[in-house]
DNA sequence: TATTGTTATACTCTATAACTATA
DNA sequence: TATAGTTATAGAGTATAACAATA
């Protein structure tokens, strides 16, 4: 295969952006595909700011959650994140072994695990907070005025779908089957 | 194990809802986890909207750029779509097993597909594409005048985090290693 | 040489199901 | 009987690399 390959694609992988001459028909007025072509710049561009920690943003979110939260339990963590019991364990696996968190017996419980970050990790996380308040601060300041506007109507709108979702008429399908 | 497991939780997997007790940190206050909880609920939502159909947001954004560009290539849908060829290919796959598209020889270029809907998936996307326009509207109903707003900063935030992750002085990592 | 699509493979994410130990 | 965590497995999703046919 050529040197090129990817290389000379006019949108790079993982981009997603409008191509000239294709028509998106009823894609462009949805707010769904809106949100996730926002959804995919914003991952990409979080990779870029936080390049140097390789720390996807959903383990991002759970380094915080236990820094926040000391002696959190798995299922907790898991809750908070919308994951299973066995996804949560994955997460604290992974922060485990890259040496963030340590699990302690949880006192009261001995079926349970109390996660905490060790003093490497909360040093590490400092720096990575940093930069990724960095990476959204820059964010917020390209938008101007309409920032603010924007998080409180991303917050609405989590609010409006969920209701939806969960009205008791309706009947929520949780998983793909 | 009981048959209760998941049915009694308090949040079911999939869905971020903030956790009483549990303190988000930084997380609260970023503009990219607003994004995120938004995107987490509208995928359930469309879940629910098209249980009947299985199919999810990405499938269905093929199905109608197969539709409003007749005889496109698998590689330009790639590209629409941010995925590698190989990404494409397997979205192909799925779309001609279903029976929704046909892959036809392209005039003019021996080496490339031209993508079609057969006319069952033509019908069944109809009742589809009225089905996600439905759960879209119902969102936008939702939140009144707030939603035209939203969509444009939704729109505005994608170009600026493209802008900065693809800057000239930043290095874009496209993929985690 | 470059491009289109394919095959084979691997890794991440996240689910289900069955299991252990404890409550 | 229910809960916390684990193990094993499966299925999306998406990448990489090497390949064939064609340009």
């Amino acid at each position: 295969m050529s040197k090129t390959d990817s290389l000379n694609d006019i949108t790079p992988e993982g981009l997603m952006l409008p191509v000239p001459g294709v028509d998106y028909g009823a894609l462009d007025g949805l707010l769904g595909y809106a949100v996730r072509r926002a959804q995919n710049a914003l991952y990409l561009d979080f990779y870029r700011a936080t390049a140097e920690w390789d720390v996807s943003p959903q383990r991002f979110a759970a380094l915080v959650l236990v820094s926040r939260n000391p002696g959190l339990r798995q299922g907790l963590l898991g809750q908070a994140m919308g994951l299973h019991r066995s996804g949560a364990l994955r997460l604290t696996d992974w922060m485990t072994a890259q040496g963030y968190v340590e699990r302690r017996d949880a006192p009261g419980d001995a079926r349970a695990w109390g996660l905490y970050l060790t003093a490497g990790g909360k040093r590490r996380l400092a720096r990575l907070e940093a930069a990724v308040a960095g990476h959204d601060r820059a964010l917020l300041a390209a938008l101007g005025e309409q920032g603010a506007a924007l998080k409180a109507g991303l917050e609405r709108l989590a609010w409006v779908a969920t209701a939806q979702s969960t009205a008791p008429d309706n009947k929520p399908r949780r998983h793909k089957p």
